[in-house]
RNA sequence: GCGCCUGUAGCUCAGGGGAUAGAGCAUCGGACUUCUAAUCCGAGUGUCGCAGGUUCGAUUCCUGCCAGGCGCGCCA
């Protein structure tokens, strides 16, 4: 464990058993012990650590805020956590001041732990199933498809940071509707080409896309006409959405984004699993017949209305595969599962939690990140999309314009629950105000000053042999505070599912060295405190780094 | 009509039961003979959408309302 979080746990001990003894000799009864929160309080003249329990036990201790406080204090032993003063202030908090030894051991820790530093085992080693992206493999993927797949793949590298086992998974909706009929519109291109009268399929994929596909496939297949009707579908069904997945495949690795597993739902329907799960509702008896259709009876769960899981016509819904889906992740030993959606299917979670629960699973073990929406702009105007039209901005134009590092940063810049404006110019043309460029840049001449120590013979000190105490100045030690932010940032952000904190956290961070930089300079100074300015910005490289690769963007040593 | 998200500085957004609500952009003024000025330092701005409620304390939690977005199918 590292330092910060170590010091924070016993200073809360310290308070506990504080609180202990001081009620055993004030006489107090406390009912409800509130928890011993500690914070690093905004205005800096507020010490280094705050706490304001002393006001939460008002409720239970009939006294005057600042009052518990001093009695709490007189009971306080604090031996051993690096606190060099603590003062009662404002209504009733406690302030802590901390002896600068213990951002000394804050670099010792990185140096010892490097890349690993940063990481806790904060989530046990949790089972989690992270679903998201998801796209139909029938067309090229969007903006939205673009920021889920952000989030998604640094929401798992935060949770791996934090000690989960993260599973990404991709669903292929590969056996539905929209498949078939990407097939269909595959097929009548195909006929097209070979000199047929065709009807273009109704809601077919009309798109430039469908019909180079076809060309493809000519060329690959010549003789596909020769089949049977129902053969020919199935075979483009099946051959266009395979290939629409390489290309998904493709486009996300580009991206940066890499899937432990892509589930594909045909293996659903082949393995007999809509069956299977039909058959176990209707053995635990959520299932009915009305109008000729097969209901769940989700409401027995909180869902608004029942959901038909098989159609009059016996075709199941959309929500049958999803169910069987879902229940198969649990059956592959997941605790916890994760999907990312967009926010036109927020309607669609009441239904599937109540089905998890059908099949006997905890409500809280599933979970659903609703992703807002993206609004793409250039130069402020709104870009817009149809679909039908064939001009909606995919995922790949966007990464070809604006290149992975600034792409990933920009969809990961906002909570995931807030409407996104990402203004393409923006992101490429304003490059000296970009945030992604402003904590390279800084990572750059972190790399430019090693590589300049080295070249003239300097060596970076061990950590435990560099008169780190040297370490005084404003900016230093901010520097420091803010490396010691990182495991704990790290855990927020994970419990929080929130990625837009590691960004944030990048950019406080580079801002910090930047201030450094101008204020502090390292070679060329008094051997001592170059070799101890050479640890810290050798620490610094290290945290930032472990940041920049959970967003999983790149740190380039030159710029 | 019902459900979800959002409403904070001129703009884009953080924050969050507590101490004087913060960043970036934009605007203005400074700083390079020295490790990269893609940087730094300084300056100003707020009825935290409105109204009630809970609380020692609400911008934060609850309720209602207003505004914007998105849903509400035997579509996927």
């Amino acid at each position: 464990m590292t330092i910060a979080l170590k010091l924070q746990s016993r200073i809360q001990q310290a308070f506990e058993e504080a609180i202990d003894k001081a009620a055993a000799s004030e006489g107090w009864t406390i009912e409800n012990m509130p928890a011993v929160e500690l914070e690093v309080p905004k205005e800096k003249s507020h010490g280094d650590l705050a706490t304001n329990v002393a006001m939460q036990l008002t409720r239970e201790v009939k006294l005057a805020p600042r009052r518990i406080a001093e009695v709490l204090i007189q009971h306080l032993n604090l031996a051993g956590t690096f606190v060099e003063s603590v003062e009662i202030a404002g209504p009733g908090f406690i302030n802590l001041r901390l002896n600068n030894q213990w951002l000394y051991q804050v670099l010792r820790d990185i140096e010892e732990q490097g890349e690993a530093y940063g990481r806790s085992n904060y989530g046990q080693g949790k089972k989690v199933l992270l679903e998201f992206v998801s796209a139909n493999p029938v067309g090229p993927m969007n903006v939205v498809n673009a920021r889920a797949a952000a989030v998604g793949d640094t929401l798992a590298n935060i949770m791996e940071a934090a000690g989960y086992d993260v599973s990404r998974e991709y669903y292929v909706n590969d056996a539905g509707r929209q498949a078939h009929l990407f097939g269909l519109s595959i097929l009548a291109r195909y006929r097209e080409m070979a000199g047929l009268e065709v009807e273009f399929p109704e809601d077919g994929y009309a798109a430039d896309y469908v019909t180079e596909l076809a060309g493809i496939l000519r060329q690959e297949v010549p003789d596909l006409l020769e089949k049977s009707q129902d053969e020919q579908e199935a075979f483009c069904k099946r051959w266009g959405t395979d290939r629409m997945v390489e290309q998904q495949k493709a486009d996300l690795a580009a991206f940066g984004v890499e899937f432990d597993h892509w589930f594909r739902e045909r293996e659903l329907h082949e393995g007999g699993y809509l069956q299977e799960v039909i058959q176990f509702l209707q053995d635990a008896g959520y299932l009915y017949e009305e109008d000729g259709a097969i209901w769940f009876a989700s409401t027995r769960f909180g869902d608004d209305k029942d959901r038909v899981m098989i159609k009059s016509d016996g075709e199941p819904t959309y929500l049958t595969p999803d169910v069987a889906y879902h229940w198969n992740k649990y059956r592959r030993g997941f605790e916890h599962l994760i999907d990312i959606w967009g926010p036109d299917h927020h309607g669609y979670i009441a239904r599937m939690r109540a089905a998890i629960q059908a099949l006997g699973y905890p409500a809280d073990s599933f979970e659903v990140i609703i992703l807002q929406l993206v609004t793409l702009l250039r130069h402020g105007e709104k870009v817009r999309m149809s679909k039908r039209a064939g001009q909606f901005v995919t995922m790949k134009e966007l990464l070809d314009e604006v290149g992975k590092d600034a792409a990933r940063y920009f969809f990961l810049m906002r909570a995931p629950d807030s409407h996104l404006d990402f203004d393409l110019a923006l992101a490429v043309e304003q490059s000296q105000e970009n945030p992604v460029y402003y904590i390279q840049y800084a990572h750059a001449r972190i790399c430019s000053i090693l590589r300049q120590a080295q070249e003239s013979g300097i060596e970076v000190p061990k950590a435990a042999e560099a008169q780190l105490d040297l370490l005084q100045t404003e900016e230093e030690l901010d520097l420091i505070k803010k490396l010691a932010q990182l495991p704990e940032e790290i855990i927020q952000a994970a419990e929080r599912r929130e990625p837009h904190r590691i960004a944030r956290y990048c950019y406080e961070l580079a801002s910090s060295f930047h201030s450094f930089y101008t204020h502090c300079r390292v070679l060329g100074e008094e051997e001592a405190l170059q070799g101890a300015r050479l640890v810290l910005v050798q620490a610094v490289k290290q945290v930032l780094r472990t940041a920049l690769r959970i967003l999983g963007v790149s740190a380039p040593e030159r710029m």
